[in-house]
Formats: structure tokens, sequence, C-alpha cells
DNA sequence: TAGATTGTTAATCGATTAACAATC
DNA sequence: TAGATTGTTAATCGATTAACAATC
């Protein structure tokens, strides 16, 4: 593989692989040995072309008239999405959702594992949920730093997440997954993945309004 | 379809819109009266003539060299998108994601007041969690239909996601917020919302991987 | 082989960006 | 008025879909 020759994969093809890697996995719990890429998109709702084209990026070729090997399938897939290596994270903001994450048990599937919490509340501090330990935020740069922690997940209320993002840009971390629905903003460089529940949301919000009542504002 | 004026929102669109909102009811309530395009896209790093046409949907309209009236936009974006009108909704799978969900005091000014939860586990059922009842599964259809819900959300098992979807669908409940990482199928006509936060995970890894092993990422 | 399925190139579709006329 | 900003139409860009040759 020449390197001049890859190209960056579109974030679309990225939300489809672990869907690819659920169905091929429980399929290969189920025996199967071989798939086609019109049978991974008939179950998921994906033009058979497209599924063959994501696929495409982890390297794996199939076989005509056989399909792919379902397990070197779904190893690839893990390979390439990076769940082979295990990343420490921090997490910060130990609310019902941070509290939600720490009990998540198969994170480390996904490649990550979060080691430690954070949380500027006296009340939270030195507590332990789901076996982590709760520390002040003050203590995150030294650890981080001595931990060599490349991701952080910010859980904080949405007024938290700028500095918190900062905090942990100056410790190091290259990594962001913030929660919180608002986008942080970093330096060049430092990889974020927003992620606002609430905007999904108000997308459900407006299908049910335009499906109830009609758009407003455009009186037809 | 015919001649019905009324065109489609686009999701990205729909995506943005909180965005705004959120930035320009901060900015009511910091005192500023008219806002550009340029302002609101300088701020959330969005080309103004997207900003421009995003806003067009919710038919509020600017003035030239002034811009547009922030609280007529806010007031305008939160009736848009449904945040005015409250919908009463059933939450089935009280693990630790569900009752973060209940724990969201904020929750009714995106349009949502989760007013009962569900789960299949004896030890939950007839608890009471940040004030609302959980009942068993099998008392949803009834409590449905006479309480008129019409939205439900799903943070079960992923297992039990699509037989939760479909006793959701018989019971007359028309949007579904689905919290699994699994796609759920339902009929003609029911709105479906997937908020899969592990794809956005997996987004993450697999950039923070290519970072650290050289394969090209799509830097945001 | 014959035919199903892959891998790849071309066409289409939709969203974003650019250009520009209207207007306060 | 002059100029900033809107609203709208055209150009661009990128992702999806279609077409088709290669191949097991």
């Amino acid at each position: 593989m020449a390197n001049d020759t890859i190209k960056a994969v579109s974030e679309p093809t990225l939300r489809r692989l672990p869907l690819y890697h659920r169905l091929l996995k429980t399929a290969a719990q189920d025996g199967l040995e071989f798939s086609s890429c019109s049978f991974i998109g008939s179950m998921l709702n994906v033009e058979p072309t497209l599924v063959r084209k994501d696929l495409a990026v982890t390297g794996i070729v199939g076989k005509p008239k056989v399909g792919y090997e379902v397990k070197a399938l779904v190893d690839a897939i893990e390979q390439f999405l990076g769940w082979r290596n295990i990343t420490d994270a921090f997490l910060v903001g130990v609310g019902s959702l941070g509290t939600a994450l720490l009990g998540y048990e198969k994170f480390n599937h996904y490649g990550f594992r979060i080691v430690a919490a954070f949380d500027n509340d006296p009340a939270k501090v030195g507590t332990e949920i789901h076996g982590r330990q709760v520390f002040d935020i003050d203590k995150l740069p030294d650890l981080a730093d001595r931990m060599h922690i490349l991701m952080g997940i910010i859980t904080t209320p949405v007024e938290a997440a700028q500095p918190t993002a900062e905090i942990m840009v100056v410790s190091g971390i290259r990594a962001i997954w913030n929660l919180t629905p608002t986008s942080i903003k970093v330096p060049e460089g430092i990889i974020v993945q927003n992620e606002d529940i609430f905007a999904s949301l108000a997308i459900l919000s407006s299908k049910l309004e335009a499906a109830l009542r009609g758009r407003p504002g455009k009186e037809s």
C-alpha cells in the first residue's frame, strides 16, 4: 500500500463500520463463515455497493461468488477502528451521564478503558464509582502526564466543557469525546468528537412536530 | 406531494438548529438584540450562507444591514423544532443510561417529558426513579393507550430493542428515540431516530488510531 | 463453463459554498 | 446615498448509486 494513494475515510463510512461489525460478529457466532455484501446490505438497509466500498477500507478482499470471510472481516474492522489497542481514558464530570458511562462494562470492546474520573464537587471527590476513583479536577494534569493518558471524555455541565477541554489539552490529551451539547474549540492536531444527543432529539422532535402539526411559518 | 410547497428539511440543518438556538439564547441573555449570519457562523464555524439557509426554514426574515432579531429567532427555532409543545414520553429500560435520562431536568426544554418508565426486571418494577414510577413492560400498551402517548425512548440492552419497538408500535406510539446500538425496523409512518453513541466513539477511536499509527484520518 | 459476486469507474444526487442582485 | 447584509440562484464538492468488467 503506497501511502500517497490512501484516502481519508469518510465519516459516514466510519459510522457504518460498527454496524457491520455487530451484524457480522453475531453471524459468526451463529456459524456463518462467508457473507456477501448483498446479505449485509439487506440486513442493515444499505446498498450492497456501498457496503463493498466501506469494507474496502479495512483492506480485506472478498472472493467473487463467495463473499467475505466473516471472521477475518470482524477482525479487520476491529483493527481498523482501533478497537484492538485499548486506550486508557479519563472521564471528567461525574453526573448522571458520566456515572452511566463508568458503568458500561463493554467499553473496552471499543478500544477504551476509563481508568479514572474527575469532578470539582468536593462531595464526589474521593468516592469510588464502579471501581474507579473520583479525583479533584486539579489533579488531572499531573495524573494524565504520569499515566500517559491520550484520551479524555467530557460529561460535565455545558458551561464547563470548554475549560475542561483546555485542561485536557495542556495535560497532553490528544483525543476528546465531548458529550455535552456544545462544540468545543481545540488547537490544531487535537481530535474532537462532539456527540450531541440533544441534536438527535431535535431531529425526532421536529419530525414529530411536522407529522402532527405541519411546519410552522410556512403557511400552505 | 403534488404542488406542496413545503420541502423536507435536511438532517444536517436539523442538527445545526439546536446549536444556533443555544448560542442565540445565551446572546439574548447577554442583551444582544440583533445578530447577523456572519456572527453566528464565526462563533460556530459554519459558513454564513449556510446559516442563512438554515434559518430560512424557521420562516423568520432578517433585515439587511441589521441581521435577525435574536429573540424572535430563538422563539422561531423552538417552535420549528417542536420544543414549545411538550410531548409526553415513555422510557423503556431502566439501566444506567435510562436512569441518567430520567434525571435530566431540562428535557422539557426540548419538547419532551418522560412521564413513566418500564422494565422487565421485577426488582425494578414498582420502584420510583427521579419521581417517575417504573412499571412492568406488560403494562405499557394499556397505559400508552389511556394516556395517548406518542413518543417512546428505548434504553434497553441491545437485544431487547426490536421487541420493545414492536410493543411501542402496537401501543400507538408514533415516534421512537432508540439509544441502543442497533437500528430497529418499524412500519411505514413510524418515526425513528437512532442514536448510536458507539458509532461516535468508533470515529474518535479510528481517528486516534490513524494519528498514532500514521493512517490518514480526517482531522476536524 | 456459467453465473454470482467482487472491485472499480462513471453517473447521479444532495448538501455546501460562491456569486450576486435586492434592500434597508 | 453608500455599504452591509439578506435572500436566492448557480457552481462546486463529496457521498451514494449505477454500470460493468474481472474473476473465482
